[in-house]
RNA sequence: GCGCUUGUGGCUCAAUUGGAUAGAGCAUCAGACUUCGGAUCUGAGGGUUAGAGGUUCGAAUCCUCUCAGGCGUACCA
């Protein structure tokens, strides 16, 4: 339900009835309960064009607003505020209308875009470590919440799997003489270590290595194979990730940067040819305009840089993709970048001027301490690892809480684990720095996944309870029903703006405020007791029901499983 | 040096993009149980939004300066 266009169409015919004409109505949440639901407020902007009393227009419109359907009740306020208040049976007809409803009453976008989310982005040389977590959450979140909405979503993986570090990798893989999927390449971390301490000592091998990197540029197929088969286990290592962590990544989507390699000069031409890019210091640069630094787009050797990658890609993504939208969910550190390429790819014609570039821009994960999160002695902290921990975290937070059987623990743990870590992550605005703290993730109290599951495991044991197959209207009847209505009308907005402004934590914060709603509802107003009657009863529990498959929509989204009971 | 970015109760974070008395959660204190799952709910205290000016009906939000942190800054990605 969109509720706030719909409000918005109410107030603008009420402006046309009273003369006035506005090029944008928007329609904000209520500050407090006493002013409503909602509010407009327009008006003081209206009043200083129109060099108007406010609030005399105010009490002008709200004479002319339509009070027979959605709204209750419209009321000046202050300066020239317009306060809203919704209909309890219009509330009660829309929530029963969705009740069973798959798509919890959230509309498909009348027109879709193709949007292109670049995010996750391993390097291939490394295992995946906590600097890929965000990443690939918000990421993936995003790309899951565009295609819920109806959106054509397109992801890209644009996986490391070039540059110069791959000729000691692949020379150490040929004197180990595996084929890539035995032990050696298990811990690729360690395999990354031991090569270097190889080229390190001895100056043949890393002449090899040297030598290799050429070779695999030039295509020799005995490099190109044994390259091959590198890039095939250590993306086998990020499947096991995506798996371990419910990301959507697959084979499909990984374009990798070595996709590009044959656009690469053809970038550099076309940069020349436009007048764009100069010959400096033997490198070929754009300079931009405020920028004091060249981006530099060709070494002085001939070879090319990330930026030169990324412009292909650009390229790429708009004339062969053709996306009306491209979002890359890049560490923050990387905006100079992103608007370097994205300014250059646009004054190039190499990204058609309508398409909308987007750097989906997030912070650091830090420790407790608020220093970058490391392993105790300092090392990168890989992700499988830390994954693992989560659930072993988890379980060792339920197993006491009652009887379950070892397979129900371990399916438990895994969906609370994971849960706990991405909701932690996605839950705050993400380009801050957020600081990374297994006892706040893993509580069962404040704004955390366990206690949406909790929530949404107590609402199962109602249902579970009743035993019945619940069928009836939804009958909103006081206060805080009337909350608990419009919380759970108020998801296809929440989902919206989340969708614009590519923001996680609006849903979760929404995710949130419905949970502590629901909790007051259901302390308030027994559901299943014996001196309740049976319309009550049926209300009460299509509440529960919605609110349920409110939030287990919602966490799927989220990319986080529910649990039936905790 | 230049550029970008951040600064909100003790701690972790919000604030619908310029709206009403800046909201939550932890933590602290005080309440509610013969519990539809109390790992819950109710309430209290705690703020000059880093500081100083400015813009206007109205500023955490916009502008200027100062202070403090983070990041980036010519051939890594």
């Amino acid at each position: 339900m969109k509720i706030k266009s719909e409000l918005s169409k109410i107030i603008e015919n009420a402006l046309n009835s009273a003369d006035i004409k506005a090029d944008e109505i928007v329609i904000s949440d209520a500050t407090k309960p006493e002013f409503g639901d909602y509010q407009f407020n327009g008006i003081m902007k209206l009043a200083k064009i129109l060099k108007q009393n406010p609030r005399q227009i105010a009490t002008n419109v709200v004479e002319q607003v339509d009070l027979t359907g959605m709204i209750s009740k419209v009321e000046v306020a202050g300066p020239g505020f317009i306060n809203i208040w919704l209909d309890n049976r219009w509330l009660s007809v829309q929530t029963t209308a969705i009740v069973n409803d798959v798509r919890v009453g959230v509309e498909q976008v009348e027109k879709p875009k193709r949007v292109v989310v670049d995010y996750s982005g391993p390097n291939m040389a490394k295992q995946m470590h906590v600097g890929h977590l965000r990443s690939s959450i918000i990421g993936d979140t995003l790309a899951t919440l565009l295609e819920f909405l109806g959106e054509n979503v397109i992801r890209q993986n644009h996986i490391g799997d070039w540059g110069t570090q791959f000729g000691m990798l692949i020379a150490y893989l040929e004197e180990q003489n595996t084929d890539g999927n035995t032990q050696e390449l298990k811990d690729l971390e360690q395999f990354y270590k031991d090569a270097k301490v190889r080229f390190d000592e001895s100056e043949e091998f890393a002449n090899k290595a040297r030598e290799y990197v050429v070779k695999i540029q030039k295509g020799d197929t005995h490099c190109l194979t044994l390259w091959q088969s590198f890039i095939n286990a250590s993306l086998g290592h990020c499947e096991e990730v995506y798996k371990k962590l419910n990301v959507n990544l697959t084979r499909e989507d990984v374009r990798a940067e070595s996709f590009y390699n044959n656009q690469l000069s053809k970038v550099i031409e076309t940069l020349k040819e436009k007048d764009i890019s100069t010959t400096s210091n033997g490198a070929e640069c754009v300079f931009l305009e405020g920028d004091e630094t060249p981006t530099i787009v060709q070494k002085g050797d001939g070879g090319f840089l990330y930026a030169t990658t990324d412009l292909a890609a650009l390229n790429f993504r708009d004339k062969e993709l053709k996306a009306d939208r491209i979002c890359y969910v890049v560490d923050a550190r990387q905006a100079q970048h992103f608007k370097q390429v994205f300014t250059i790819s646009k004054q190039a014609g190499m990204v058609a001027e309508e398409v909308v570039l987007e750097h989906i821009a997030f912070g650091t994960m830090m420790d407790k301490g608020g220093k970058p999160f490391k392993t105790r002695d300092g090392g990168t902290v890989k992700l499988v690892d830390l994954l693992d921990e989560a659930v072993v975290r988890a379980t060792e937070a339920i197993k006491d809480r009652n009887i379950h059987s070892k397979e129900e623990l371990a399916s438990m743990a895994k969906a609370i684990g994971i849960g706990a870590v991405k909701y932690a992550d996605l839950s705050i605005s993400r380009e801050s720095n957020y600081i990374f703290n297994w006892d706040k993730m893993l509580s069962f109290e404040g704004n955390t996944s366990l206690y949406m599951q909790y929530a949404y495991a107590r609402i199962q044991s109602i249902l579970r309870k009743y035993k019945a197959e619940v069928t009836g209207d939804i009958l909103v009847e006081d206060e805080v029903e009337h909350r608990l209505a419009l919380m759970l009308l108020k998801f296809e907005d929440t989902l919206t703006k989340a969708s614009i402004e590519a923001t996680p934590h609006t849903i979760t914060s929404y995710l949130y405020d419905l949970v502590s709603v629901f909790m007051k509802f259901y302390e308030l107003n027994p559901i299943l007791r014996d001196d309740i009657d049976e319309v009550t009863k049926i209300s009460r529990l299509q509440l529960a029901t919605l609110t349920g498959n409110v939030i287990e929509k919602g966490l799927s989204i989220l990319g986080i499983d529910v649990v039936e009971k905790i």
